[in-house]
DNA sequence: GAAATACTTGACGTTAACGTAAACGTTAAT
DNA sequence: ATTAACGTTTACGTTAACGTCAAGTATTTC
């Protein structure tokens, strides 16, 4: 069994590792996305809150809420089990999919959108008068343009 | 010229055909991100800024701030356009095109293991023993799984 | 012309996700 | 033994993105 295994890690030291703060790790804690064990007073941080804090930094980057996350990490937890439960989960788990489904579509276009601007101001050219831009490829003037 | 490109709409109307309130497009346009005529004290709100608050809106659900959406519609705005300026524009414009790649990237991860695990979980079935549960393919324990 | 309806501008309230400061308890080094 | 470096809890402060009144204006409808 390697040692890493059993590697512990002081609040600090996790929040370093991960790029916030240990009041961050302390406020995760008080909403209950993380349980640390207690060394006293003291929390002791193993492997397993590293991938839940992974997890968990993961869902903000997608834009979830601290509560959202928090349901999303319960969906795992089908301890007790019983039919309908499971139901509700898997149902919950399809819903949460399809919003990402949609979140990444409204990405895509946002890229898309982006990706033709920038392409296109960067190949301006001053207009013969000297004032206002011009489409280098159909020459067109730019006064107008605006977002799809 | 078709009579609907000269449209105009109320606060109440185009918040209603988006599905947001008066006082949400009040307040984007205390922030600067619209800026609808008046009439009298009046608002009225053209195609223009219909076309504007569906990017707004959409900035929203990509996970942008006001703020954020404000810089990124100012992009579009390279009316005196000297040269640095714009070239500073398609710099920062490219940054968020790697961000929104970035956060797309999370979002398929996300994706994957969201939908492993409702798989994962829609193919279960119950130990012999009648306590807990097992995966109908590999006939493994689930009381350890957490996400990866 | 009185009431209802839709708009306006303040201005204060609310929630989430922490920041920040106070006051205190270990252990380690000087 | 005192300063420094970590940790702890408690609690108030802050920002964003609105919600929610209050109080006034203007128009339409009965």
């Amino acid at each position: 069994m390697p040692s890493d295994t059993a590697a512990t890690y002081t609040i600090k030291e996790l929040a370093c590792d991960y790029g916030i703060t240990a009041r961050t790790l302390r406020h995760y804690e008080e909403q209950g996305l993380i349980s640390p064990e207690r060394q006293g007073q003291h929390r002791i941080y193993r492997h397993e809150d590293r991938v839940r804090l992974a997890w968990i930094l993961r869902g903000k980057r997608v834009g979830f809420s601290l509560h959202e996350i928090g349901e999303m990490l319960d969906l795992y937890e089908i301890g007790d089990g019983r039919e309908k439960q499971r139901a509700v989960t898997v149902d919950r788990c399809r819903h949460r999919i399809d919003d990402l489904k949609a979140q990444r579509d409204d990405i895509n276009a946002t890229i898309d959108e982006l990706e033709e601007f920038c392409d296109l101001i960067s190949n301006l050219k001053r207009s013969p008068n000297g004032k206002g831009w011009l489409r280098r490829d159909t020459g067109e003037p730019l006064s107008t343009y605006s977002p799809k």
